[in-house]
RNA sequence: CGGAGCGUAGCUCAGCUUGGUAGAGCACCUGCUUUGGGAGCAGGAAGUCGCAGGUUCGAAUCCUGUCGCUCCGACCA
């Protein structure tokens, strides 16, 4: 990661790298570089609002293609409910509205009209008598609808997923990762049954850490959250925890066991099988765009975004060289019979995206365009390849100069495999890197070290990179420590290290079940639990 | 909402201290020459300098206000 960064001289020179600044100089700068140089998404007028472009549209479209897929495999159907909750649904349940209420859009009106400097305003005489928000969340809005859905035993479980963008009013907010819209799956479900909510909540976990590992390549820790990063309203809150490049935690995706809590307050009630009245047991779980930023920060190098073939828009790019008019369209038609040929060609179950470049435009630039926007495989053939029936061939997960001549039937018979060896290397990959920068710590002076760049920045800054000091190293990593489960132990360590107990894990990680004595305090503690910074 | 920085051509930025009505590189268009790799030369189109006031004969440059963006903090999928 010690490349140095692309300069832009005079003689149109490039240096080693097609993004600027690189990871190691400027992580957060990076990232934004990368979303550009792929052409996956661009701020918009609206503040904390983001334009999802074609790019990184596919790739969303991917993504929910496949968990789509799996939801529907575990019994759940679609359906949608109403982007508008009235506030006074909110309101039903306590913990909620104090987790929600501070970043909602409130709708006051339902008319506009010309006020005296000639300017819109909303109507006076058309106030609404109950606001309604902009959903953040779904849970009041859909117990309304399964507190009539819901009569019987016979009714349960209910198992409903929808997909739909909701609205948090965020303060600051970072293409993918955090946005004030984004879009989501909301799975809501209702159980007779504590212990199948549970199973479903786990179900559903399960369901994310293997999509993030067989689709995304990205390795994640399954857990529970602590009682401070709980979702508000849930009894338990369950996440999947990935590491990126810069060594922070990112959630990827949440399953909550909401308990009765959800049917108390929307009344989901049902009769049981000995006649009783009893409250439902409900469970909600969802994954969002984050994902996308998750994905870029997982694979991406200084040469632009790496999409592991699974979830590319364009699995392999066909690019004709063909400088001489006399050849160009001979060569073009050869590429676009190669390209047919591939697309009979299956990966993972799907015919495989070809992408034919035939742009009036120079080689070269057409070619690094591609890397940064990540496609796994890059073909480019000219008259010499044709004459010889060969390809040259380049994968974006070894260095741009790496390439080789193959036979194209050998090619076009071994895409698939080649696509697979991609995809399983990515994961290789991002595990090998999450488990070099995970540690077991029993020592509290190491565990502070661990979590202090040993330049610059100060302990609790998070190294994005501050206004003064410049970037803050990349440091830190997955410490697996005991912990006493004070939360105000947690607190502490939060606002002097900027650090938090991401999880517990569940899955075994790090052979995190032994008992031992607190990090921080000494005290018993039952487990190992995973601290990071996080974004 | 608190702190820092910044808003000048599509993008990245220079000019601002020492006020005199706008520059570069990249991208774009045209032509020629090139071409197994993000080309060279020549020409061209493109900004009224975030917005609103103020000072001044004159403001991108000074002052005030305001909006927005980026980064840090708080909040968070």
């Amino acid at each position: 990661m010690s490349t140095p960064a692309r300069q832009e001289s005079t003689t149109g020179q490039r240096a080693a790298s097609a993004i600027s600044p690189t990871r190691a100089e400027n992580y957060a700068e990076w990232y934004q570089q990368v979303v550009r140089a792929a052409d996956l998404a661009e701020t918009s007028p609206v503040r904390g609002c983001m334009v999802i472009k074609p790019w990184g549209w596919a790739i969303w479209e991917n993504i929910q293609r496949a968990l789509d897929a799996m939801f529907k495999e575990t019994g759940h159907r679609n359906a949608y409910f109403p982007l508008f909750i009235p506030l006074s649904f909110l309101q039903k349940e306590a913990d909620h509205v104090e987790g929600f209420a501070k970043e909602c859009a409130v709708v006051t009106h339902h008319r506009l009209e010309v006020g005296a400097d000639g300017k819109l305003v909303p109507a006076p005489s058309a106030e609404l008598d109950e606001p309604l928000i902009v959903r953040p969340t779904s849970e009041t809005i859909i117990g309304a609808s399964f507190a009539k859905w819901v009569q019987s035993y016979r009714d349960l479980p209910l198992l409903i997923n929808q997909w739909a963008n909701v609205v948090r009013w965020e303060m600051r907010t970072r293409l993918f990762l955090r946005t004030a819209e984004f879009l989501w799956q909301e799975g809501h479900t209702a159980h007779a049954t504590s212990e199948e909510a549970v199973a479903e909540t786990m179900q559903m976990l399960g369901v994310y850490a293997r999509f993030a590992r067989d689709w995304m390549a990205m390795p994640v820790v399954q857990g529970e959250k602590t009682a401070g990063e709980r979702f508000p309203g849930a009894v338990n809150t369950y996440s999947i925890e990935a590491m990126m490049q810069d060594r922070k935690a990112l959630q990827a995706g949440t399953s909550h066991f909401l308990g009765q809590n959800f049917s108390r307050a929307s009344e989901i009630v049902f009769l049981n099988e000995r006649n009783e009245q009893a409250h439902a047991w409900t469970t909600s779980w969802g994954v969002s765009t984050r994902l996308v930023g998750g994905l870029i920060m997982t694979h991406s190098d200084d040469d632009g975004l790496v999409v592991p073939p699974r979830l590319a828009p364009a699995h392999v790019v066909v690019i004709p060289v063909a400088h001489k008019a006399e050849t160009a369209a001979a060569v073009t038609e050869h590429c676009r019979r190669v390209a047919d040929e591939l697309r009979q060609q299956r990966f993972a179950g799907e015919p495989v995206r070809v992408e034919l470049d035939a742009r009036d435009m120079r080689g070269g630039d057409k070619a690094w365009q591609w890397i940064k926007r990540g496609v796994p495989v890059r073909v480019e053939i000219g008259p010499r390849d044709m004459e010889a029936d060969s390809v040259f061939m380049a994968r974006r997960d070894r260095p741009h100069k790496e390439k080789s001549g193959v036979p194209r039937g050998e090619f076009v018979a071994g895409i698939a495999a080649l696509l697979q060896e991609i995809q399983d290397g990515m994961l290789a990959r991002a595990t090998a890197f999450r488990d070099e920068h995970t540690r077991r710590i029993d020592a509290r002076d190491e565990f502070d070290a661990f979590f202090t760049p040993s330049r610059g920045g100060r302990p609790g800054d998070d190294g994005d990179g501050g206004a003064e000091g410049g970037p803050t190293e990349i440091h830190g990593g997955f410490a697996l420590s005991h912990f006493c489960g004070d939360p105000a132990v947690e607190a502490e360590v939060k606002e002097r290290l900027g650090v938090t107990v991401r999880c517990i894990p569940l899955d075994g990680f790090g052979g995190g079940d032994e008992p031992g004595r607190c990090v921080i305090t000494g005290r018993p503690s039952e487990r190992r639990v995973v601290w990071a910074k996080s974004y």
